[in-house]
DNA sequence: TTGTGTATATTCACTGGTTAGTATACATAC
DNA sequence: GTATGTATACTAACCAGTGAATATACACAA
C-alpha cells in the first residue's frame, strides 16, 4: 500500500515548521514554504491538502519531542521532586537566552488563531499541553500530594506565563522566578501531605 | 495648536480594538478598520502613518482601562490582601467566560508579532505589564513582604499564564486554580514575615 | 527480457481575490 | 487663502488554491 513519499513530506514539515515558528503562521506564505523545502507549491499542495493542515502537521511533529525534551531536564535533575521540576523552568530559560527563542510554539499559534476555535492546530496545541499536565500528575500522585491535579496545573500556569512574560519582556530571569515559584508550591504540597499522615 | 480631530481618531482607534483583538493583527485590513470607523483608507492614513502606527495606537488605548479594571477589583473585593488578589483572578474568570473573550490582547498581539521584537506595540504590552507588577510590588512592599518584587512577578507569571491557558483550553477554572495559586504564595510571604518579626 | 498499465509524485502556468500604501483632487473652516 | 480633513481611484505586490500535463516507479503479462 504505498502511500505520499514520507521524506518529502517530511522535508515539508520541517521548512514549514522553522518558517512558521520563527515568522508566524499568517505571516509565512505557502510559497515561501515551498521555495524552502525545495519544491513548487503544487507539488506542497499533493501533499498537504490546505495552509491549515500544514499548521497542524508543524504543530504535531514539536508534540513527542517537546515531551521528551521536559521529561529528560526532570529526570537528569537530581534532588526531589520540586528540584527536579525547577530544574525544567531551568533549562528553558537557558533555551530562551538563545537569539532565535520565540516563546512556545503551541500558545504563539493559539494566539494568532484565536478567532477559530475548532482549528486542528489549536486542537493539537491542547492536547499536548493536556499530555504535559498529565504526566505532571501522575508524577505528583506517585509522591502521595493531596490534590495532583491541582497542582499540575498550577506548575502548567507558571510554566505557560514564562513563555508568554519572557517572550514579551525579552528577560528570561521570569523563567528562574517561576521555577522558584513552582518549586515552593510542590514543597508545601509534600509538607501538607506530610503533616497528615504525622 | 490645532491637531488631528480627536473624535474621528477615536473612533478609528475603536474599530481597530474591535477587529484587531476579536481577529488577530494580521488577519484584519486597514480597509477593514476603515470600513468599521466608518470613513475611507485614505482618511485613516490622515491619522495614522501605517498600519503598524495603528496596532500601537489600539494598544495604547488599552493601557489605562485595563490597569484601572484590575485595581477597581482589588479593591472592591472584601479580605486581607492575598484575598483580594485573588479576586483579580475571579473576576477575570468571569470574563473569560463569555463567548467573545479572546484572551489577553497584550499578550496576543506579542505573540503575533513576535518576529519583529522592536515592534512599538510590543513595547507598549511590555510597560502594561510591568506597571501592573510595579503596581503588585508597591502592594506587596506595603504589608513589609520581604521581597515584594519576586512576589509580583510570580502572580504576573500565574495570570499571564491563565491567559495563555485558558485561551488555549477555552476552560477559565484555570484563572480560578490560579487564583489559588496566588493567594497561597502570598499568604505564605506574609506569614515568612511574620516569623521573622516574632 | 520487454512491453504496458496504473498509481504515485512533480511541475508550469494560471485565477480570482486581497493588501498596504499613494497621487490627486475636493471640501470645509477660520 | 491657507491649514485641516475627506474621498475617488489607483499601484504593485502578494497569496491560497487549481487545471492540465508530465514524469517516475513498479507490478505483471507475453
Amino acid at each position: 500500500m504505498p502511500r505520499p513519499s514520507e521524506p518529502t513530506r517530511a522535508r515539508i514539515v520541517q521548512a514549514a515548521s522553522a518558517l512558521f515558528y520563527n515568522e508566524g503562521i499568517r505571516r509565512v506564505s505557502v510559497d515561501e514554504v515551498a521555495a524552502k523545502a525545495g519544491l513548487t507549491k503544487r507539488t506542497l499542495y499533493y501533499h498537504f491538502k490546505s495552509k491549515d493542515d500544514l499548521v497542524a502537521a508543524y504543530l504535531a511533529a514539536r508534540d513527542q519531542p517537546n515531551l521528551a525534551l521536559f521529561r529528560k531536564w526532570f529526570e537528569e535533575a537530581e534532588g526531589g521532586v520540586p528540584v527536579k521540576v525547577e530544574a525544567i523552568f531551568k533549562n528553558l530559560a537557558r533555551s530562551a537566552r538563545h537569539p532565535k527563542w520565540k516563546g512556545c510554539g503551541f500558545l504563539r499559534t493559539s494566539a494568532e488563531l484565536a478567532n477559530m476555535p475548532g482549528h486542528p492546530a489549536i486542537r493539537i496545541g491542547a492536547a499536548h499541553k493536556k499530555k504535559f499536565e498529565d504526566w505532571l500528575r501522575a508524577t505528583f500522585a506517585e509522591q502521595g500530594i493531596a490534590d495532583p491535579l491541582k497542582l499540575a496545573r498550577q506548575i502548567l500556569l507558571l510554566l505557560d506565563g514564562s513563555f508568554a512574560v519572557v517572550l514579551l519582556h525579552r528577560d528570561a530571569s521570569y523563567m528562574e522566578t517561576a521555577g522558584e515559584a513552582a518549586r515552593t508550591l510542590i514543597a508545601m504540597a509534600l509538607k501538607k501531605k506530610g503533616q497528615k499522615r504525622g
